[in-house]
RNA sequence: GCCCUUGUAGUUCAGUGAUAGAACAAUUGCCUCGUAAGCAAUGAACGUAGGUUUGAUUCCUACCAAGGGCUCCA
């Protein structure tokens, strides 16, 4: 009898006969693990657990808590779902069906439109799929095997894909019906307990919109009912935040027809964008920033010069005066390097930072629009830095602490992605790799995380972007720190040094919100409207209990408002619980609830929007714990 | 831009081949009120343009807009 070594993670070894299978092995290590396994690692790849082992090698078990585990899960729930819609529309070609990041999908090729309603009929045919425990089988066959398979069902996607293969494929098999797939899978159709489509969309084969639309199904699988019904949930609680939904009932904004992706500011959203504004003065002042306005509308040449007419005339909107062409820009840049031409700089006055709160307009396709997140003209909270060569790494030492700076306040944390050269960008490769270099040694040297991101730089140079997660856990990206060595050459943006030689300054172009709008909109999601008092458009609501106490409110207010704070009165004739309601509906973070009493011993009744009624305090009290509050940007 | 779905009052949602209904909001009146909705009355809508039909908000076509999706490779 053959035996051979398995090597644990714990670094044990295990001797097993040849030919034992994972499931096998896992029972020999504990019956609790073999029932909670489903699949294994072997040398680092993952098998399924009847895969028998052979020779010596690592091994673990991959369980049901396991991220690997889950996704095993989903795929053979996408597995069932191809042969329950085979089933239902024999007609129908498959295409690919993975798992992404909270569930998977599956696309199709068929006659008939899946609508809503097909799913509840998909969902019940699968029900019966994994009623029926259908054991998974894996097949090892060669390409031509396969293709003769597949050439059957006359499904070409597959066919496409076998052709890319290389010389084994692998057959997963349950039941009637078979799938060209890696694996691994689930033992059998049975052990998937809970799952729920979703939706259903278009999506391009290969999602390239030259190749045909094909019908996409997304759904979604855990291994406990529970965890589905918490994901649903959470869907749920994240469609309530929607900033769509909450910017509409807290009047901060507006979409309307005529205007597809151009948002409207409501007065509570301007206060809301002005106080950020103000926020973000500030801080650049302090951080040695001048600011600049510069034109929405450019003569067509300046486009021309800055290479955007070749790179982004495709996202650029146009427009003649004179019978001269202009264009409305789509970027601050041209514009910033104008300004620096405008005068002689000297070494000694560089680093130069020109911050500018720049109107872009950029056409995006009409599909693609999305409340704030995704529109066609937005505010970039921009500055472009002119400095020397020797400047660069301190100086995004320095704008990484800025930017860090900023989203601390607003209780974000965030991961920052390096991205390098793409196609179709300008300039030498020696530039991009002393540029690339420049950021990496910044980012490295002071011992900061990064993701690489291989060929998604801006056409003119590497950037360092900043993602920030929000108490959902999604990831935006906001900020940006763009190197150019292009632009100062295109625009021959000199400075003269200390041996009175003109040389190139090296610019930089960074943003820390990115647009003010999206902004905006992650917040409202973030604090599901709920902001934090610095932020909140309206601070305090003063509420006076019947109409004899509207002069005393009145009285708080001009006190509260001189000293700046943003209040409303609700003189309205309606009952306190009402006025409550409505101002908690709001979010407003403090009502000042006025009466009799109140008025005696000028005192105002405090109710937090999270904590409730807080009892009687003296106005002045009041009001210098809120601005404390307010001055502090007290999350 | 492309695919699917959807457009009814300020908002959320009913509904019908012939008279379009509710709730909340708004306005007005009554109640003068102490911590999340007092009572009543009133005004207010079928996205746009064609077509089918005796008759269209409803069926058909086009357009416009909104929602989901179009990177995550068997």
């Amino acid at each position: 009898m053959n035996y051979i070594n398995l090597k644990l993670p714990d670094d044990s070894i295990m001797q097993v006969k040849k030919g034992t299978t994972v499931q096998e092995v896992a029972y020999q290590i504990s019956p609790r693990l073999a029932k909670d396994a489903v699949c294994g690692r072997y040398n680092g790849d993952l098998v399924d657990l009847q895969y028998p082992i052979n020779a010596d090698g690592t091994y673990s078990v991959v369980t049901i808590d396991s991220p690997e585990g889950i996704d095993v899960l989903r795929h053979t729930t996408a597995h069932v779902m191809a042969q329950a819609v085979l089933r239902l529309w024999p007609d129908a070609k498959l295409a690919i069906g993975p798992t992404i990041e909270n569930g998977f999908y599956y696309d199709f090729d068929l006659g008939h439109s899946i609508t809503p309603e097909d799913l509840e009929t998909i969902e019940a045919e699968m029900h019966k799929i994994i009623a029926d425990d259908l054991p998974v089988k894996r097949f090892e066959v060669s390409k031509d095997e396969a293709a003769q398979l597949f050439k059957e069902r006359n499904d070409n996607y597959k066919l496409e894909l076998i052709a890319d293969l290389d010389n084994e494929v692998s057959i997963y098999q349950q039941g009637d019906f078979f799938d060209l797939c890696r694996g691994p899978h689930l033992s059998s159709t049975g052990r998937i307990k809970a799952f729920k489509l979703l939706s259903v969309a278009g999506a391009y084969w290969r999602g390239d919109d030259s190749k045909p639309m094909l019908q996409r199904i997304y759904g979604t699988a855990f291994f406990k009912k529970s965890d589905l019904d918490a994901y649903l949930k959470r869907m749920e609680e994240a469609k309530k935040r929607d900033h769509r939904k909450v910017g509409r009932e807290l009047e901060l904004f507006v979409l309307l027809e005529e205007g597809p992706g151009f948002p409207f500011l409501l007065p509570k959203g301007m206060e809301l964008r002005n106080t950020l504004i103000d926020f973000w003065r500030e801080e650049h002042k302090k951080a040695g920033y001048l600011e600049i306005s510069t034109p929405i509308i450019l003569h067509q040449n300046l486009w021309h010069r800055s290479g955007h007419w070749d790179h982004y005339k495709e996202n650029m909107y146009f427009t003649k005066i004179d019978g001269e062409d202009y264009a409305i820009k789509p970027m601050n840049c041209p514009g910033g390097m104008l300004v620096y031409k405008n005068k002689m700089h000297s070494y000694r006055d560089l680093p130069l930072r020109l911050g500018e709160l720049g109107l872009v307009h950029r056409h995006e396709l009409s599909g693609v629009l999305h409340g704030l997140m995704r529109v066609r003209n937005f505010t970039q909270d921009d500055a472009h830095i002119f400095m020397l060569p020797e400047q660069i790494k301190d100086e995004i030492t320095d704008l990484i602490a800025f930017i860090d700076k900023f989203y601390s306040v607003f209780g974000f944390k965030y991961h920052m992605e390096l991205s390098t050269r793409p196609e179709n960008s300008m300039g030498s490769d020696e530039d991009w790799e002393v540029a690339t270099n420049a950021l990496k040694a910044a980012l490295e040297e002071n011992g900061y995380e990064y993701i690489l991101n291989e060929g998604d730089g801006a056409f003119y140079g590497p950037k360092i972007d900043f993602h920030l997660e929000d108490c959902l856990g999604r990831t935006w990206q906001c900020g940006t720190i763009q190197l150019d060595f292009q632009m100062p050459e295109r625009f021959d943006l000199t400075y003269v040094g200390q041996d009175g030689e003109k040389h190139r300054p090296v610019m930089i172009h960074r943003v820390v919100f990115g647009s003010i709008e999206r902004f905006i909109g992650i917040i409202i999601e973030h604090f599901a409207g709920a902001f934090p008092t610095w932020l909140a458009p309206v601070q305090v609501r003063v509420i006076p209990i019947a109409q004899g106490h509207h002069e005393y409110a009145t009285v708080v207010a001009d006190q509260l408002s001189g000293k700046g704070i943003r209040l409303e009165i609700d003189q309205r004739n309606e009952k306190l619980g009402y006025k409550i309601r409505e101002a908690q509906m709001q979010k407003i973070p403090y009502m000042l609830i006025v009466g009799d009493q109140e008025k005696e011993n000028n005192s105002v009744a405090v109710r937090s929007r999270e904590e409730g009624d807080l009892g009687t305090v003296s106005l002045d009290e009041f009001t210098d714990n809120i601005a404390e509050e307010i001055n502090s940007k007290t999350l």
